[in-house]
RNA sequence: GGUCUGGUAGUUCAGUUGGUUAGAAUACCUGCCUGUCACGCAGGGGGUCGCGGGUUCGAGUCCCGUCCAGACCGCCA
């Protein structure tokens, strides 16, 4: 038997016990006369004690083991006569009567602690030792119980979770897919999913009703501290359902799990249409752990001869609270650089600082009185010791740039605490956006997506606004300015689809080559049906407070898409390209 | 594709205007130590300063190139 007991579990009440625990060498330390040492599993470390008086040679043994040696011990429980009390095993120790090496083990390229002197590509690529480490485990750990919950809450509302295929059909949409190539077929691929659309509503048609998976996910595009190229989501459709079915049903999931993981009762989530989040926070995704409201000053600044906001489409600011005088010159004008670096390309930066005796300090000071100021303070509501900073610009863009300056400000104020969640449905999102590259509109969320009632109407009228304004039935959830799921209500009615395709710009032919078989199903009785999936790495990192998912997943990928552990990808045998029919370009077989 | 930051002992980092033999902490090894739990004390080993080129009497330090890692922009229906 290789443990009676884990190395977590034993207390007071054991005292006297014999047990046998096995697991991996923490530290040890010798004293000479005795050695301590601290023995590890995934349940935590207890103490054993070995005493020259006791048993000389076992103690001489002990004082040979090296770190992460695997033991296996067998001996007494006994209360400990210094108790430590930071650890929940801290009042007992294991007097050992047996020992025995299960295996030793190279010293570690760095410390198996919770702070490890470990940076990131060691830890990665010895990412075995990392796991051992709490920090991580207990992240593997969170994340299989938001799993299980997952599964327990869906599965008690009716939701079957049904495996979708993973090598299935390229599609030119979206993001780019990861190919593979078929053996038996020579010359053609397959892709993997960037997610299981067309199959779920495929399974809303088949009768399946309410359909949930938690899912690999595939897009071979660039990767962030929040972005990999294979990541999960929790997938869900369902048919026979409004937005308002699948709002509250999806609420309830993420309050559930908050509750039940994090023991927090999140109140309702408040709702904001696409176009108020973007006027007030300049983002889709707003971050509403704190305030810092954009305000708009068309209307006070225009006509004063400040030529910058008079030739501007819009000049837009946000005020923050106390910091008029924690700004000096020099910071005001560092924070302008900061703005103007290329990743956010702000123009310039306009300050107006409210002063303790009513006056007011402006960068744009001679183009307005003290007068004019007073009525923008008035407008955010700013008093003595407030300090407005104001971009103009293209609506769309300086709205963008405003948004990265309030997130900054409030991370600089410290106006985001740690434990706060902040959900948002951003709601009536455009149906479709414009890309500049291809010059035509793309769906904003997917070309299946269902415009809102009040719009189908307007759909045909071709001109490049009327286009615009056109919104859908599409809802983001984000919380803490994250965003972890979003859906739609899907169209189910072929005539409107097909209309649909047209917008796009396909063809009835690349339309029937691309979703035929989708198109199809919807001839043969397709309930109405929409769905909703969330970033399921994303949610665990966001419910601990981190801003990386790579710790919530057990391998992750780096920055260019490696795993260091296993060194992929790798070339393959020319064997295999035979096979395949598919030869290397010249420069890449060198 | 682009911007920025970093690469020095096993590890995390310091290293001034370019100037003797490149340091600290920690880890490791040896010895001492009977109640430690960040054990303590004494001693010791450990470096191609990412790689290549250049400037210079002299380069860890300056310049050019390159590789690697991280963050971000583009991209991510």
């Amino acid at each position: 038997m290789y443990r009676t007991h884990n190395c977590g579990e034993l207390r007071l009440s054991h005292v006297g016990e014999e047990v046998t625990l096995s697991g991996w060498l923490q530290k040890s330390r010798d004293l000479g006369g005795m050695t301590f040492i601290d023995l590890r599993d995934r349940y935590g470390i207890t103490q054993l004690v070995f005493n020259m008086d006791d048993n000389a040679d076992l103690c001489e043994e002990a004082r040979k083991l090296g770190r992460e040696f695997v033991l296996r011990i067998n001996g007494i429980v006994r209360e400990r006569s210094n108790k430590n009390l930071n650890r929940p095993t801290g009042e007992i120790e294991i007097e050992v009567k047996k020992l025995e090496v299960l295996n030793p083990s190279k010293l570690p390229p760095f410390m198996i602690e919770d702070e490890t002197d470990g940076g990131d590509d060691l830890r990665m690529k010895y990412r075995y030792l990392d796991i051992r480490r709490n920090p991580v485990k207990e992240n593997l750990i969170f994340r299989s119980k938001l799993a299980t919950e997952t599964r327990k809450y869906l599965t008690d509302q009716q939701f079957v979770e049904v495996e979708t295929p993973v090598l299935i059909k390229s599609t030119p949409e979206g993001a780019r897919d990861f190919v593979v190539p078929s053996r038996m077929n020579r010359g053609q691929f397959y892709a993997l999913p960037q997610s299981p659309q067309t199959f779920k509503q495929i399974l809303m048609v088949a009768g399946m009703d309410r359909y949930f998976q938690i899912v690999k996910c595939f897009r071979d595009e660039d990767l962030r501290a929040d972005r990999q190229p294979e990541f999960t989501q929790i997938d869900c459709e369902m048919a026979f359902v409004t937005q308002e079915d699948v709002l509250n049903t999806f609420e309830g999931l993420t309050r559930y799990l908050f509750k039940v993981t994090k023991g927090i009762e999140l109140p309702p989530f408040p709702r904001m249409a696409y176009d108020e989040a973007m006027r007030r926070y300049g983002s889709d995704k707003p971050d509403l752990r704190f305030g810092m409201e954009f305000e708009e000053l068309n209307e006070l600044s225009k006509g004063k001869g400040f030529p910058v906001f008079d030739n501007a489409e819009l000049v837009v600011g946000i005020c923050a609270e106390g910091q008029a005088n924690a700004f000096s010159n020099k910071d005001i004008k560092k924070l302008t650089e900061w703005m103007q670096r290329p990743q956010i390309g702000a123009k310039g930066l306009v300050y107006v600082k409210v002063n303790a005796d009513g006056t007011f300090k402006s960068s744009v000071g001679k183009f307005y009185s003290d007068e004019d100021l007073k009525a923008w303070a008035e407008k955010f509501n700013a008093k003595e010791g407030d300090l407005l900073l104001i971009l103009s610009g293209e609506a769309e863009k300086t709205r963008k740039q405003l948004n990265e300056l309030r997130l900054e400000m409030g991370r600089r104020m410290n106006l985001i605490k740690e434990g706060d969640f902040k959900p948002l449905w951003v709601l009536d999102f455009p149906l479709l956006e414009w890309d500049e590259e291809t010059a035509r509109f793309h769906a904003m969320h997917h070309p299946f997506t269902s415009p809102k009632k009040e719009d189908v109407g307007r759909m045909l009228d071709g001109d490049h606004e009327t286009m615009k304004s056109l919104r859908a039935d599409a809802y983001d959830l984000v919380i803490n300015g994250s965003e972890i799921g979003g859906g739609s209500i899907r169209i189910h009615d072929r005539e409107l689809q097909s209309k649909n395709f047209d917008l796009l710009g396909f063809t009835k032919e690349e339309a029937e080559a691309q979703f035929g078989f989708l198109l199809g199903a919807f001839e043969y009785g397709a309930p109405p049906h929409g769905g909703i999936a969330f970033g399921f790495d994303r949610l665990c990192s966001i419910m601990n407070g981190q801003s990386s998912i790579r710790d919530f997943i057990a391998f992750p990928k780096n920055n260019q898409g490696r795993d260091m552990m296993i060194d992929a990808p790798s070339a393959i045998h020319q064997e295999q390209f035979d096979e395949l029919g598919i030869e290397l370009t010249k420069e890449l077989a060198e």
